[in-house]
DNA sequence: GATCTTTTCTACCGACTGTAGAATCGGCGC
DNA sequence: GCGCCGATTCTACAGTCGGTAGAAAAGATC
């Protein structure tokens, strides 16, 4: 998976937080601290969906940019990408679930409880 | 935490592998495929001992080099970091329950038990 | 002390990221 | 229709990182 920038990762939270399709100028205007240029922010944009972390379409004369998946969906990739790296899978939650604070660890067997209800239900 | 390039993994993936502290040297030679200067080696090494993934102790006119932690204790961390960008954790945690196939969920549930077992022990 | 290995220092290249100017495109209003 | 103005595309450059390794220094061994 595509590794971010500290900017990107910016557009990112700014697309994800937005709820709807954002126009560049919507990030630009949502980032005032940095004092980006206006095209700097489009080669953000660019470089995002090269890497297919966004989509866009037109409107009018602007395009409008959504991210193509959830920020929750996105960090879930990541553990998972992580998770690959293991040799041993269990050794490996087996650290990650002792790491984990307690409120993790409820909404984890939570998550799972859920997870494994939605699997019978499609069995 | 550091990202790590290709080769910095796969030198990591040695010392994981070892299970004891190696040398530059018995590094260079679990990686006869690559053809790599022993320099090359131990630039890399001095990298991963600045990311603080590697530690070293001298042997004779040559060091021995050992990992930090372990690889589950590293990916662990990775997911961790991961978890971290979320703005719901419950959430994250709920898509990272869905997208796992069914031997992690069950390593996960495993897990948890283990890791609330240990910690109503120390409580 | 000569030799041979290891280490340290330095350097280069390519890729990636942050940054933005120049040039172009395309609606919108008149 | 045409010009204007914002949006887009193209191009570029500097900084950092990772892969790579040579040159030089350090250090053990005989």
């Amino acid at each position: 998976m595509a590794r971010l920038g500290e900017l990107e990762h910016a557009v990112m939270e700014v697309l994800w937080s937005a709820g709807a399709p954002c126009t560049a100028r919507d990030i630009l205007d949502a980032l005032p601290d940095r004092g980006l240029a206006a095209t700097t922010v489009l080669t953000v944009l660019s470089r995002l969906e090269r890497k297919q972390l966004v989509g866009r379409d037109r409107d009018g004369r602007a395009h409008r940019y959504r991210p193509v998946a959830g920020r929750e969906d996105h960090i879930a990739a990541l553990m998972r990408e992580a998770l690959d790296g293991a040799a041993d899978r269990g050794a490996a939650l087996a650290r990650f679930a002792d790491q984990v604070d307690d409120a993790d660890v409820e909404a984890l067997e939570l998550a799972l409880r859920e997870a494994v209800r939605r699997r019978q239900a499609l069995a």
